[in-house]
DNA sequence: CTGCCTGCAAACTCTTTGCACGAAT
DNA sequence: ATTCGTGCAAAGAGTTTGCAGGCAG
């Protein structure tokens, strides 16, 4: 899956949702898609605003819940007081997350059996599983005894 | 574990840490085991001051990092923006959550394999694992068709 | 043209904190 | 007597929302 499909796809949810296609949600997505990594709201209108400056805090807060519904953007929630998100460029498998406290990076793993892990646990409760997730807090080792962290910053 | 014994070992952890065993944080502790569900802070709050009039806010907020810390309490985040809590009168094995998006319940089920996982995992990282947990979010399907959602107030 | 979108700033929610008083050890 | 704990209210952080004007369809 390229970037330029993932721009037509981003184009035709808006139409098929009665949408507008406006300036400021395309800088949103190139900005979006230009992070090789996880990034924050507030880091995604600091960067939406280097490709179009009109782009507000509030626009970002609009589009976040409009990509993350396309499918086009994953929301993660490592606990803290705000939510990660992440392009996925391509689509599907479930992942487990693996949040290092001590250099703040999130680490992805494929979990397949989570999909079936979660039904089978919904049904037992007479539900239907709307998504699940593992999310696995860790430490460095190494940064607590030595203070140095091979992935911080 | 009956809560006498967990009466005891929460005055005992207070001492421990050099903590002052005081009416505030000993009502605090009655009313979140008199829970026998999930609860909030604000729920905990109303709850405690019912034991204690004089309790506040604050100090609810204060207490609960520290039963926490001291694993008569459960912290659970379901990716809302408050926390739940959970007293744990029988120690110890790891759950994976279930959280109902239409009755916002939680339900809870062992996942003994996750303590496993999240080292394993963990370990493909460098990193040792602080917590892990699987969450699901469901919803109740009979709710959706029928308006009737049998886990609901 | 119509009405969805936008930027701005204020509002909101949950939680944390500074301060002076009060109580546990 | 010390010092930690407390209540109060204000601050804080991230996110949401009301409004008047702007732009897509």
């Amino acid at each position: 899956m390229t970037i330029e499909n993932c721009r037509e796809r981003f184009r035709e949810f808006l139409s098929n949702c009665g949408l507008r296609v406006t300036n400021q949600r395309l800088a949103i997505f190139e900005a979006a898609f230009e992070f090789d990594r996880h990034f924050t709201a507030e880091e995604l209108l600091d960067h939406a605003r280097e490709v179009d400056p009109s782009v507000s805090r509030a626009t970002v807060y609009r589009s976040l819940p409009i990509m993350v519904e396309s499918a086009l953007l994953r929301e993660i929630d490592v606990g803290k007081d705000f939510k990660y998100y992440r392009a996925e460029l391509a689509q599907g498998n479930q992942q487990a997350q693996v949040f290092c406290i001590d250099c703040e990076k999130i680490f992805e793993i494929d979990a397949p059996f989570m999909e079936w892990y979660g039904s089978t646990v919904s049904s037992k409760f007479g539900l239907v599983p709307v998504s699940q997730r593992i999310q696995i807090t860790a430490q460095c080792q190494r940064f607590r005894e030595e203070g140095v962290c091979k992935n911080r910053p």
